[in-house]
DNA sequence: CTCCTTATCTACCGATCGGTAGATATTTGA
DNA sequence: TCAAATATCTACCGATCGGTAGATAAGGAG
């Protein structure tokens, strides 16, 4: 809705005849749009065909159906943000450098990207596991992944020991839940939560509590050893 | 499908004439188990029906229309998640004990009722305000609460000074998540997350998590007083 | 200029959706 | 016992869905 509504062709024909063809990027964000605010069963392609100024028709000929059309918008946005994580995780400093690189990133990206997060949940919380298998699956394999990260962290000490699986699941949670719930959010805050801002001010809350996460084990001992 | 799967009626007829009516909180409970697996948009009345061992105009006639059962649904879920928190709430001791009750008796209450996690995070997740207000709102007012509840707790004193809003919204995450996305958490963990045992393990995460999160920033300040 | 490819449209199809109508049988209560 | 209320079913309706067919026009290559 923010570009180019109503109508919005690049240029106006009697018959939409091809004219300069709308860039397939384009189609991709409006329909990134659009399932996130209805999700993949409540959007239609005749909203996602309305949102980018073109007709169902015309939307199918390009993606050839509904599924291949969320497949891709879903693996735009998981592999930025899969390259993202892998980027801040290989650079420089001990694990809670990284850690923390990698967290700021990530919570950049759900607020440069509205609707990631949403998609994200709901492909994370979906449970008919064989209507996308790949998506899903693509979902399920970046928190292993974290997992293991973790898991090698608690194996050389970087990390207090502890289940490796309940404490990604738990990052996961912190990390998408806050933009995943935009609307309540900001709500709550009294301002939209991709604001720069307030981006920032996120940045902070979960850079503090992610690290308090990760190393709860440790206080946990030393409070009980007080 | 635990219970009373395929045509199962009480008592079958020739023609499904009124045998012992179905219990309206049997139809609620297999409404939440198809509205928890395929969201709102994607549950149909016609597998609800199903799922319940009748047929959809019987369905219709005892709530009405599809979103009144929905409501029904989720009030039943929220209402009683929500005495469980006040119960908690009011108990005895300080802050962080009844914080402890709180946390410990929400993991219980979606270890013990599947589905209702996702419920949760779906409305927690709806961007189409107008769709269905007053569950929306509740939802939205609960997390208000919490929230309320947490920066009471930061005026006596009792917990570190933060933003309340940042924090309620990530201990909603931590609480939400894992539950929700139960399938891949039981990928992850190599077990169903409502196994006795493993939300008996999630308790204990949640506890050492939960209390790090809320004093968070107490820590981060020991750390750079170091 | 002439074709061929491509992008777009209008018009339509079968399936499914939420919801309604009306018949039938059980239960209940006077 | 009998009538009113209730629970359930089958059959159907209009709307919308994802997807297809075919016509039309623009752009590019020779």
């Amino acid at each position: 809705m923010t570009v180019k509504q109503s109508t919005g062709r690049l240029k106006t024909n009697r018959t939409g005849r091809p004219s300069s063809p709308v860039p397939r990027e384009l189609l991709v964000l409006s329909a990134r749009r659009v399932f996130a605010r209805a999700g993949y069963a409540g959007a239609s392609l005749s909203d996602i065909a309305a949102e980018s100024g073109i007709t169902k028709a015309t939307l199918l000929h390009h993606f050839g159906d509904k599924e291949s059309l969320y497949r891709e918008v879903l693996t735009d946005v998981l592999g930025r943000l899969g390259s993202m994580i892998i980027g801040g995780w290989t650079g420089p400093g001990d694990f809670l450098a990284r850690f923390d690189a990698v967290g700021a990133g990530v919570t950049r990206f759900l607020g440069a990207n509205p609707g990631a997060a949403r998609l994200l949940v709901e492909e994370l919380v979906r449970s008919e596991g064989g209507r996308l298998g790949p998506a899903r699956e693509l979902v399920e394999s970046t928190v292993r992944g974290l997992s293991r990260l973790l898991a090698d962290a608690m194996e050389s000490g970087e990390l207090p020991r502890q289940d490796p699986h309940q404490l990604a699941l738990s990052l996961a949670g912190l990390h998408l839940t806050y933009f995943a719930a935009a609307e309540v959010s900001a709500a709550l805050l009294q301002k939209d939560v991709h604001a720069p801002s307030l981006v920032s001010a996120r940045e902070a809350a979960v850079k503090v509590q992610g690290r308090a996460l990760c190393l709860a084990p440790r206080y946990a001992e030393n409070r009980s050893r007080r």
